[in-house]
RNA sequence: GGUCCCAUCGUCAAGCGGUUAAGACACCACCCUUUCAAGGUGGUUUCAGCGGUUCGAAUCCGCUUGGGACUACCA
């Protein structure tokens, strides 16, 4: 069997768009799965366009999410080069021979609108698109304009009622007639080709066996298939994948875009998301693996993808799902890598808890969805601020306010005693006041965590709460909580 | 407007002529518990509509409706 070879073809635009990693990671995959390779080719054939650094962010994505690619600009395979702006001579030449084959031709009408209007509209029959003003020029008029160095530009010459199919290995054959086509631009008046045709050329030239590519290519896709057929080339087989849709604040849907959120993956790594946790759910997001496993290594992943599992169906980014996975990878991260990659979501936290953070991190691990989540995890330690008292009355632990007084009153003599504020000590001090009131442990540690802490969510129990903000603010905040239930009652 | 594509719980999705229509997220309840989370158990919720074909349709066909993409010298 020949080698599978697919490709990444992204524009340098600055950054990468969720979406458009999600067709690296199944172009990567399906590369994997077939023991294939897997290339890296810069489409930059928009110099207008032209980001300082982004290609840089193309690089740091691959590698940050380990989607390495067997060729590219930097690695060289014997398809170079990788780039398309270094490739202008390989598409000219390419042009020049489909107009010399008569499928394509030369075309001066230049940008300005009249050049495409009305008054040629009645000659073809079209109400779209160029009017193919310059399509039946003779070669004498072609080559006077070139002498007269007019700016031209090369078109790609539709035929006229007939029908093109192409197979699509998720959709299946589609048909269209070539009425509906565009006289599409191949070349544009800088010499550049578009990137219509670049990818047609390049595809070819670089062997790329199957193209995985979104969904909005389809309809440009007979396109392609005529120009494979006006050079006799065999095409590659096409992979369409549906697309990543946001939902709107007024339930529309729409393709994901940054007012749904973070769309680019260096902004949701910013947020605190994992790699591992992107990937492994964006995976999942149009294709299907068809059982009920749903977490899984880029290897099983690579293992498992074909294109069987690719769904047709446009998918809605789910936030909420994407948390769920990012809460699963950070608990399984090991103590020393989750206090590595909290490190730079604590720099606002208080001194106090940074210097405790060895501990306070254990209790972060596995109740966070996103590392952005600590600061507000934590926030009790230096806010304080009256909370209900019905809080202190629970129901589990019988627990009502007149009672929590008491616990209080009796309790904070006690902890004002701790020498050595540790959670252990503090901890010792409820389970004795516990034992001797013979209460259920849990009875004494609520009305204390609630006291000082203001809140009925924390991220740990008691004790570790209690150490937390310390000897000091503890003893504070139970004796202002004692003030405002005398006042009450 | 034209062309093309799509349609199973709120969301991701399995299903590919005969199923009690999987599973996950979310939600709810209960259990466990030193709070919360996690974990465990259970639950609510889906075949867009209408016609065919068939002994039998979520599955095949048609229409309707709804959604999306494309319609650049952008990719």
């Amino acid at each position: 069997m020949k080698e599978v070879r697919t490709r990444f073809a992204p524009s340098p635009t600055g950054y990468m768009h969720i979406g458009n990693l999600r067709t690296a990671l199944y172009a990567y995959l399906y590369a994997k799965h077939f023991d294939g390779k897997f290339v890296l080719r810069i489409e930059d054939t928009d110099q207008k366009r032209f980001v300082k650094g982004a290609t840089e962010v193309i690089y740091d994505t691959l590698k940050t999410t380990k989607l390495i690619h067997d060729e590219g600009p930097d690695k060289d395979g014997g398809y170079g080069p990788y780039v398309q702006s270094e490739r202008k001579e390989i598409y000219k030449k390419y042009a020049l021979e489909l107009v010399e084959k008569g499928y394509a031709y030369y075309c001066f009408c230049g940008q300005n609108e009249e050049e495409h209007g009305e008054d040629a509209e009645q000659e073809v029959e079209q109400t779209y698109g160029y009017n193919r003003h310059c399509r039946n020029l003779s070669k004498e008029e072609v080559e006077a304009n070139l002498k007269a160095g007019k700016s031209y530009v090369i078109r790609q010459k539709i035929p006229i009622d007939e029908t093109v199919t192409f197979h699509d290995e998720v959709y299946g054959d589609i048909t269209v007639e070539t009425n509906t086509l565009d006289d599409q631009i191949l070349l544009k008046s800088d010499g550049m080709p578009t990137y219509n045709f670049a990818n047609v050329i390049d595809d070819h030239l670089m062997n790329i066996t199957h193209i995985i590519r979104g969904k909005e290519y389809i309809s440009s896709t007979p396109k392609y298939q005529l120009l494979y057929n006006a050079f006799g080339w065999e095409s590659p087989k096409t992979m369409h994948v549906s697309t990543i849709m946001g939902k709107n604040a007024d339930g529309t849907v729409s393709k994901l875009s940054k007012r749904h959120g973070s769309v680019s993956f260096a902004k949701l790594l910013e947020e605190g998301y994992l790699p591992e946790a992107v990937l492994n759910y964006i995976a999942l997001l149009g294709w299907s693996p068809k059982m009920e496993q749903e977490i899984f290594s880029l290897e099983e992943l690579a293992k498992l993808f074909t294109e069987d599992g690719l769904v047709k169906t446009n998918a809605i980014f789910d936030y909420k799902k994407l948390d769920w996975f990012n809460n699963h990878y950070i608990s399984n991260l090991s103590h020393e890598e989750f206090v590595e990659h909290s490190k730079k979501y604590i720099e606002t936290l208080p001194q106090d808890l940074k210097d405790k953070w060895d501990f306070a991190s254990t209790l972060a691990q596995g109740r966070i969805d996103k590392f952005s989540q600590i600061a507000e995890l934590f926030d009790f330690v230096e806010n304080y601020e009256d909370f209900d008292l019905m809080e202190l009355e629970n129901k589990k632990n019988k627990l009502d306010k007149q009672q929590s007084l008491e616990i209080l009153k009796e309790i904070l003599p006690q902890l004002e005693n701790i020498e050595d504020w540790t959670v252990e000590n503090i901890n010792k001090v409820a389970q004795d006041y516990a034992t001797q009131k013979e209460y259920k442990i849990g009875k004494v540690m609520w009305p204390l965590r609630v006291a000082v802490t203001g809140k009925v969510v924390t991220p740990g129990g008691g004790g570790e709460m209690l150490y937390l903000v310390g000897k000091e603010k503890s003893v504070e905040r139970i004796n202002k909580t004692i003030e405002r239930l005398l006042k009450e009652i």
